[in-house]
DNA sequence: ATGTCCCTATATCAATCTGATATATGTCTT
DNA sequence: AAGACATATATCAGATTGATATAGGGACAT
């Protein structure tokens, strides 16, 4: 799926900054999708020279500049033209994430390399590190300032789809502490 | 983790050439790890290089060069210290899979703005999709040819590694079917 | 008070990776 | 005999990451 199609999706429920987008990938859809800077302020530069998404400068004083993007009406038709185009291609791209990289994953199959007591003390950290993840994603609360996250987050869509990836990390830790034993830790 | 580490971890296995690591990585690594060809044969080239493995060339009769790589001893020591040196980093990375982006995911995110019966559809023709994934990790039949993909396959961290990723698998397929009413589905 | 650290906020860029494409031959199916 | 598919290597434009730079504010410790 194209960054700005993401970013359009994500303003559709309401205007957002640069820095916003992306709180938005690290918290609520944390461990679902996640982009760099570097991907999304091109991006919402490309958006707003083809009218898609329009730019507020809010000079704050003394801070820096913040540029709140608003979806136009055109830029609303577009993501919906293109999410039903593509949406069949999306369905045949990994089976939870897209480009596989389970860097883990890996470290796991090599372990036989590892001292064992290394091996211990890894899997004992991923334990702790997906809990904190899956706090991410299960967080009810307040979304601080940005009320408009708040439609995102708590959609229908938006529960199915923590939902489904919070059933995926408690599946991940019962494995883990079930089967650690066959890695001998 | 670096390209050119999961190649010297897949060659400890046994001797293989490009295709095969691929095959690997398509088969029973399926939804663990994935690399284009074009990560993989400037890998091996610059593995070669700097003597972490060594090549021989098969040529056979009309089909094109097969170049089978060895890994070293000094691959193997190279192999085991990075690994070491790096486990820890990859432990925080993305919680199944590191560079998080599930196409998927997000398409259910946005399917606000998909007709039902396209939603239906794309379940369906997804759970078709992930139970293929699965039937290829969980594959325990002779691969053709290269008996030493077996070994890693079948090794202690291959079947743990492989059954994470297949418990994944099946908690998704349950968690779809439970929950697609949310969807309108 | 002054340093350290984290948060808000935008921006750039070298290094790297993907997805598509090209090339070449064999085998199996229709 | 045409087409699809598997084996096998290779290249490259375009896209992405991770690091880095810039800049002010607030919190907390020394």
């Amino acid at each position: 799926m194209q960054t700005d199609t993401i970013c359009l999706g994500i303003l559709r429920s309401g205007p957002a900054t640069g820095y916003v987008i992306k709180s938005v990938l690290e918290g609520p859809l944390n461990q679902i999708y996640n982009l760099s800077f570097g991907s999304i302020y091109p991006a919402l530069s490309k958006l707003t020279k083809e009218k898609y998404v329009t730019v507020k400068q809010h000079a704050q004083d003394k801070k820096p500049d913040k540029k709140v993007y608003t979806i136009t009406k055109k830029g609303i038709s577009y993501f919906e033209e293109t999410l039903l185009e593509e949406s069949g291609k999306y369905v045949r791209s990994g089976n939870y994430s897209d480009q596989i990289k389970s860097e883990f994953a890996m470290l796991l199959l090599f372990s036989k390399s590892l001292p064992k007591e290394n091996i211990r003390l890894i899997l004992d950290e991923r334990i702790l590190y997906i809990q904190q993840q899956l706090n991410l994603i299960t967080y009810e609360g307040p979304i601080a300032k940005d009320s408009n996250l708040n439609a995102l987050r708590n959609s229908a869509q938006g529960q199915f789809t923590r939902g489904l990836m919070a059933e995926i990390i408690k599946t991940a830790i019962n494995y883990i502490e079930k089967n650690r034993k066959k890695l001998h830790a």
